[in-house]
DNA sequence: CTGAATCCTTGTTGATACTG
DNA sequence: CAGTATCAACAAGGATTCAG
């Protein structure tokens, strides 16, 4: 199964359906690597939210990345965005199942960190000790 | 659950311990969702290889990506690094049971894209369309 | 309120060349 | 063989300003 997973990922030798399949994982393994991606999924699995909600409970975010972050998510059909006629304008953002499914699978990972951190962190101890302390 | 997932993230308001967690999660995401690391991490899981040879086989990265990507994954004991005095030098690099279970947890969302990926595609031709089709 | 447009700074990547 | 050093190109992120 590892294997299969290889064969999925690497680009040498591709068949052509897979290309595609290939570009996705990174895209979305990128997307999940970013700064705000998982900030806002996770936020927005809590309840739905507004621009200015989301733009308050993630702190540090700037309104440029926020809107340039919730765009693909929206795209890909893992949030929805329901704007409301009225002035002043009012605009929802909410997880569709999609997106929460993609939240799950992600809680894997970072579950994993916080399981392992301090392993983690000995082993990086260990790594630069050895480095400036060659004896 | 979810919400004790968000109290490890969110950055706002964080004990004091928990931003070196918040920080090591956002690192490993980070790395994840990097251009190398799961192609690293995926070529390892089959077998050791030196590093030429994950060279060949990771199309597309340069010397210099290579042991960018290695270097952090060693020094947080996913992968080990082999040295044997000989010429020519030859190092090793195999994955180690640590890494390999990040690669376990990688692989839900590796395959959460795959079970997804029809399903992306055609909400993205939806939003795309109604973008530039508005009647 | 909800963004889009602009500018600017910084970080990341890749090509190339060089070393133990 | 297994890298490191250097440089140029580019993308990402933030601050600010403007608009519907």
């Amino acid at each position: 199964m590892r294997a299969a997973l290889r064969s999925q990922l690497v680009t040498d030798g591709v068949a052509p359906e897979c290309a595609t399949t290939i570009e996705l994982v990174r895209d979305v393994l990128g997307r999940v690597g970013d700064k705000w991606t998982v900030l806002v999924i996770t936020a927005l699995a809590e309840e739905p939210l507004r621009f200015t909600a989301l733009h308050e409970r993630i702190a540090g975010v700037s309104q440029r990345m926020l809107s340039q972050t919730l765009r693909p998510l929206t795209r890909d059909g893992l949030v929805t965005r329901t704007a409301y006629a009225e002035v002043p304008p009012r605009v929802e953002y909410a997880l569709t199942p999609l997106g929460r499914s993609l939240g799950d699978a992600v809680t894997h990972v970072v579950r994993w960190v916080q399981d392992h951190q301090v392993e983690i962190a000995r082993n990086r101890d260990g790594f630069d000790g050895a480095a400036t302390d060659p004896k």
